[in-house]
DNA sequence: CGTACTGTATTAACAGACTAGTACACTTTC
DNA sequence: GAAAGTGTACTAGTCTGTTAATACAGTACG
């Protein structure tokens, strides 16, 4: 199981890394049940901090996808194929959305904006409508 | 022509601005070529700094929105009808992504999330696929 | 002209996200 | 039960985005 980050790819390393182990789990190349690498071992590998590892693995088994054992390690949830699974469905959601957003001539930041225009939507009544 | 903004909203204030202008003019309540209210005045209405309201006029203008007069004031641009009824399909567009995906259970980091992937793939080479 | 109004530019204060450093607590193995 | 290995918790530094404070430059109008 090899991981590869990079720190100045703009995106933090912690996400980076969260896709990489969701990828390995959808191609099969991590099994449910499995031993992820240990913190220090994998933070030493990618030359990074163990405390960037553990937020990838804590947001893991926030969602479902890691189970983390105190002294033990970090696992494979059994749920974690079908998790990553509908984690692939909601990229593929996103990416179509983007995609066309983007083919309309919106820069990131736009795009962005959109996002959080949207969420505080979601946050607030969301009255779908624009006429409060 | 009264706007409002709420500072403690979690989302920038002269993001709700621009949203409101554009609002306003998808509305009719705008025309294009009138003049917005003045920096100062807006600034005075809303109780905000002026140089928030210089932000949302200025990236209105970057998006072809409104237009600045050095000296003499704020402008509706001749083609902000157009590109208001643009910005505002787009923001269907994002609106369906993320009901979706809110639908689906992920919370707002993670659609946040799924959007930097996004946009970083887009940034790199765009290779549509997950395979590298 | 000159006054009063416009937007412009530069700098700083503040908050939040990300990463790093260091010490602690639990498990496994012998 | 002790040593080595695991994840956990707390704190601090750095960077970026948002807002504020203040001084500058152009325009309109008498």
């Amino acid at each position: 199981m090899i991981f590869h980050v990079n720190p100045s790819s703009g995106s933090p390393i912690y996400l980076q890394l969260m896709e990489q182990v969701k990828h390995a789990i959808e191609i099969g190349a991590l099994l449910a049940g499995e031993q992820l690498p240990t913190l220090r071992k994998l933070a030493e590998e990618l030359v990074i901090n163990p405390n960037t590892v553990v937020r990838a693995y804590r947001e893991l088994e926030h969602e479902g996808i890691v189970e983390l054992r105190h002294g033990a390690g970090a696992f494979v949830s059994e749920s974690a194929p079908n998790r990553a699974k509908i984690s692939l469905k909601a990229q593929t959601v996103m990416q179509t959305a983007v995609d066309r957003l983007s083919a309309a001539g919106l820069n990131e930041k736009e795009i962005r904006r959109l996002v959080e225009s949207e969420l505080a939507r979601l946050r607030a009544g969301d009255m779908t409508g624009r006429n409060a």
